[in-house]
DNA sequence: TAGATTGTTAATCGATTAACAATC
DNA sequence: TAGATTGTTAATCGATTAACAATC
């Protein structure tokens, strides 16, 4: 098992040089030139490319662009596909599924769960079947990857049946901190923080 | 102006604490209980609740559950319902229109632009127009906050024109990093990045 | 050679965690 | 009083930033 030589902040700012790169044209980037474009510091910059890239940096040059773009679109996954399933298919689920970027970014929705479905329906090309299916269906699709857009009150109950089913990674969209084992990941999108600190912002003028 | 005494990441876990106490039945609520049930450290439990809560905990029985409860959503905002527009209703941001929850969270959306709008059109109850419009539009309804879901291309555009129209938090799922004046705040919601986080625990299992 | 840019080592900063005193 | 829990002060840890040497 290859081990990971960066850290997650390092991952979270890699989809912005990327596009910064996509963007350009020159045969070399420069740290100088994306942390100005970006708004970062350009030590920072720099330690993020030497820890995704396979080339060293040239000095009075800068990276070669493309084999940057390379190096960052496989530290990102981009390259494989992943298959997820999704459980809770309302308003944001269906969203979800929908959504056109995640093929993009290499995740292909094959399968939804909901309490509220009786027999299979379809949203577009993705079949929804009943959550009762969920322990069953995981591990004959023997998908290890699981989008979490129920409701807060039944969170962990599904949760626990999705690890059950041999899931190994949740995106978790609820509201709950989840308890997984430790060979479980969980990353939570939390829009309400994201939405409070808006508002907040808004209502007070603090930027800090 | 009320300035915030505490940091993003304790605005961060909130929502988790929030869920939490409302689940429970008790008078009080005690750090350590809190501590337990979401896996977090118990002395950033009660940081976290001292810094929001306004009456102080009680040695011996912790917080009193109903008015932590109050302030929390307090800090959170969700007692203020904000306005926003969204720009760019592709997939996302018509599942972001359609999404119920962000009622909840104090969120109404009012109004959407999108390049391809050429009259008006209306995606449920909210009213899409075109992009041309926005300039005109923005300040006369007064809103101060826009969620940004167009393409990685138009983005930095966009968001130009958008500050420039008067807005002033902007909630950027765009994988552009935003270039804006001090007095406009930005909150990245990276899905590439959380995706990528999961994709690589499941290629590489590891979880640090 | 001079200068731009990398890579590395050390300093800083902020958040988390540990230790412990205060209080009911 | 003893014990549970808070609140505070100090230590730790990790990420960011600064300083600087190496290199083309």
């Amino acid at each position: 098992m290859e081990i990971r030589s960066f850290t997650i902040q390092t991952l979270e700012r890699l989809p912005y040089y990327l596009h910064y790169m996509e963007s350009r044209e020159t045969e070399d980037v420069s740290s100088r030139d994306l942390a100005n474009a970006l708004g970062l510091n350009e030590v920072q910059v720099r330690k993020d490319l030497a820890a995704v890239s396979s080339k060293a940096g040239r000095p009075r040059r800068g990276f070669e662009r493309k084999p940057l773009i390379r190096d960052i679109r496989e530290a990102l996954g981009f390259g494989r596909m992943d298959e997820a399933v999704i459980v809770g298919v309302g308003h944001l689920g269906t969203a979800l599924i929908n959504y056109k970027g995640f093929r993009e970014l290499g995740l292909r929705i094959v399968a939804g769960f909901d309490l509220q479905v009786e027999d299979e329906i379809w949203v577009n090309e993705t079949p929804v079947f009943s959550s009762d299916r969920l322990k069953n269906l995981i591990p004959r699709l023997n998908v290890k990857m699981a989008i979490l857009t129920v409701n807060s009150e039944n969170a962990q109950a599904v949760c626990d049946e999705l690890v059950a089913a041999g899931i190994r990674a949740i995106w978790n969209f609820s509201q709950v901190m989840l308890n997984v084992p430790d060979n479980v990941i969980v990353r939570n999108e939390n829009m309400a923080a994201s939405l409070a600190v808006l508002s907040e912002y808004l209502s007070t003028g603090n930027n800090k």
